[in-house]
DNA sequence: TCTAATCTGTGAGAAAAACTCACATCCGAT
DNA sequence: ATCGGATGTGAGTTTTTCTCACAGATTAGA
C-alpha cells in the first residue's frame, strides 16, 4: 500500500546503486566520499535484508547476481530519478534571481553605486533590486528580502539579519555651515534652517536627545525648518544648500569624503539598525551570502 | 555525472515523500513508525539543503508550496519505483524453493517422513529436497543448503548451523541379538556379524574406542563381516537381521521405536555433528527458520 | 615463485544522524 | 473559552554510519 513499505535502509541501496554501477566498491567509495569499508559494510546490510547474494565475490572484484542485477535495474532508474529530480530544483533555485527591496535613498545613494561590484562578487545571487517605498510587507511573494532601517523588537517569526547600527549625523554644505553659527549643536538649532523627513519624524528628536540640547529649542528651530516627503528629497535639498539635514551616515558618507556635505559633530546611534529581513521560505544561504557582503561594505 | 553527486539525505527526501503524499506529517510519520517530531526535523533538514520551503505551514496544516510540488513529482516517482523493484525482488525470493541437499539415507529414513509436517509448518519455505550421494558441493547453483554428518572444523567461508551430535549406536534384530552372545561389546565382537559401510569407515573403530574394546579384536570381528557401499543398504541389511549394523541413531530411532532392531549399548558420539550447511548467498533467514524446525525434530 | 600492488572484509571505537520525549504554540471547532 | 488536533523545538539518548588500521586474497609482473 504506502510506497515506503519496509524499504531497505535507503543509504543501503545508494551504496549498491554506486558500486553496481562502478563495479567496484573502492570506486562506489569515491563517489560517494566514504572509506571503502563504509560501503562494503552497507552492501552487507542490504544483501542481508534480502536475505540474497547481490554481488559474487569473484577474487579481488565483484560481479552483480542475478538477483542484483534485477534490483539494478529498479534502484538505478529510481536513483537517477531522484537525482535528476532534485538537481532541476536545484538549477531552478539557483536561477532564480534574489530580489531585494530596499528603500529608494539607500538604494539611491548607497546600493546603485555598489551594484556592479555586488553583482561581480555574488554572481549566483543574480541579484534584483526593487525600491520599496514606505513600508513594505518582505512577505509578499516577489520579494526575498527586504533592507531596512528598524528598531527592535523585529518580528520573531522572519529571520533578519542585523548588518549596522543605524547613526544619523546632521550635515549640511560647506557654504550653510559658513552662514550658520554652529559652535555648538544648541547655536545651530538656534539659528540654522532644519531639514526634516516625514518619513523619520523622530531623527531630530533623537539626535538633539543625544547632543543634550533642550527640546524646546528643537522644537522651535522645526518652525523655521521644512520638511520633505522623502529621505531622498531630503538630502537633495541639504546638497542644494537649502539648509541643515539629518540622515544615515551611510547615505551621506559619499558626500562627506567628497567635501559637498560636512558634518560637524559625530554620530549619534538611535538604537535601530539596519537589517536583512528575510521573507519566509527564502534561501538561506543566499540570503546570507548577500548580507555578508553588506555588513563587509558598510 | 554521478548520480550520486550531492544528493540530499535521503531519510529527508522518504520522509517529505511520505509527507507530501499524505499531507500531514503526524500521518507521514504514522507510516514511517516514527514521531512526528522527527519527520518535522527531515523536512527542516531538506529545507535547508535545498534553501527554499517546500511546504507552507497553512494553519493547522501543511501545503505544499509550487517548489515542493515540483520536488514531490520526481521524489515520489523514485520512491514508487524504489519500492516496486524491492518489492518485486522481495517477492521473487520467498517464491523461489529452498533446495536442501541430504544424504540419501537421512533423506529416506529420517526427512521424508516428516516431509509433509515440515511443508505444513513452514510453507514460506517450498521446500525442495534432493538427494545427494557422496560429497555434493554446497556451493553448487540449484542447492541453498546441505544436511550432512561431518567432524570439525567446518570450512570458515561457510555457515553451518550445528544441529545435534553425530551419535552412533549398534543395532540389530532382536534374533540376531538372540543369537549373539553380547553380555559386553567384546562378546558382541567376538561372536557377531559386523555390517559396515564404505562411507563411514571409521564407525566401528570409534564405538569400540568408545566402548573400550581392543581394536584387535575388531579387526578380528571385521573379516567375519560385510561391507555396504551406502548407509541405507546397510540399514536393510540389518533390518533384513544380516548382522549388527552401527549407525547414527536418527536413522534408526523410528526402528528401534517399533521394535524391528534393539541397541543394547547406549549411543556413542563421535565428535562430529550433523549440521545444515548454507551455500554462500543463501537465504539465511530462511535456512535459520528450517535449521530451528530441524532441531527442534531431532 | 616470490613480491608488490590492489582489491574486499572486519573489529573497535569515534562521529554523526536520527529518534524520542515532553512541552510549546497555533489554529479551528464545539 | 476551551478543547482537540496539528506542527515546531530543545535536550538528551539511541542508533546508524563512518573511519582507521589491519587481515586475507588474488593478480601482475619481475
Amino acid at each position: 500500500m504506502s510506497s515506503a513499505a519496509s524499504l531497505p535502509p535507503l543509504n543501503a541501496l545508494r551504496a549498491f546503486e554506486a558500486t553496481a554501477r562502478c563495479g567496484s566498491v573502492t570506486a562506489a567509495a569515491e563517489e560517494l566520499h566514504v572509506t571503502h569499508g563504509a560501503v562494503s559494510r552497507q552492501l552487507r546490510t542490504l544483501e542481508s535484508h534480502f536475505g540474497t547474494a547481490l554481488f559474487e565475490r569473484v577474487g579481488r572484484g565483484l560481479t552483480l547476481t542475478a538477483h542484483g542485477r534485477e534490483l539494478q535495474r529498479s534502484v538505478g532508474e529510481a536513483f537517477s530519478r531522484l537525482s535528476e529530480g532534485c538537481a532541476t530544483l536545484k538549477r531552478r533555485l539557483d536561477e532564480a534571481p534574489f530580489t531585494l527591496a530596499c528603500p529608494g535613498s539607500l538604494l539611491a545613494r548607497w546600493l546603485i553605486p555598489r551594484l556592479d561590484r555586488l553583482n561581480a562578487d555574488l554572481p549566483a545571487l543574480r541579484l534584483r533590486v526593487i525600491s520599496s517605498e514606505h513600508e513594505l510587507d518582505p512577505r509578499r511573494d516577489d520579494v526575498d528580502a527586504t533592507l531596512r532601517f528598524a528598531a527592535p523588537p523585529w518580528p520573531a517569526d522572519l529571520s533578519v539579519f542585523t548588518l549596522r547600527p543605524e547613526r544619523i549625523v546632521a550635515v549640511a554644505t560647506p557654504d550653510v555651515w559658513r552662514s550658520t553659527p554652529s559652535e555648538t549643536a544648541a547655536d545651530m538649532l538656534a539659528h540654522g534652517t532644519l531639514l526634516d523627513t516625514a518619513s523619520r519624524p523622530q531623527a531630530w528628536t533623537q539626535w538633539t536627545d543625544a547632543m543634550g540640547v533642550d527640546p524646546e529649542t528643537l522644537a522651535a528651530a522645526r518652525q523655521r525648518g521644512r520638511t520633505f516627503e522623502h529621505l531622498y528629497y531630503l538630502l537633495e535639498a541639504a546638497l542644494s544648500g537649502l539648509g541643515v539635514a539629518i540622515a544615515p551616515d551611510v547615505l551621506v558618507a559619499g558626500e562627506i569624503e567628497r567635501g559637498q556635505l560636512v558634518a560637524p559633530w559625530p554620530a549619534v546611534e538611535t538604537g535601530a539598525a539596519l537589517g536583512l529581513w528575510l521573507a519566509p521560505g527564502a534561501d538561506e544561504r543566499r540570503a546570507g551570502a548577500l548580507a555578508a557582503w553588506l555588513k563587509r561594505e558598510l
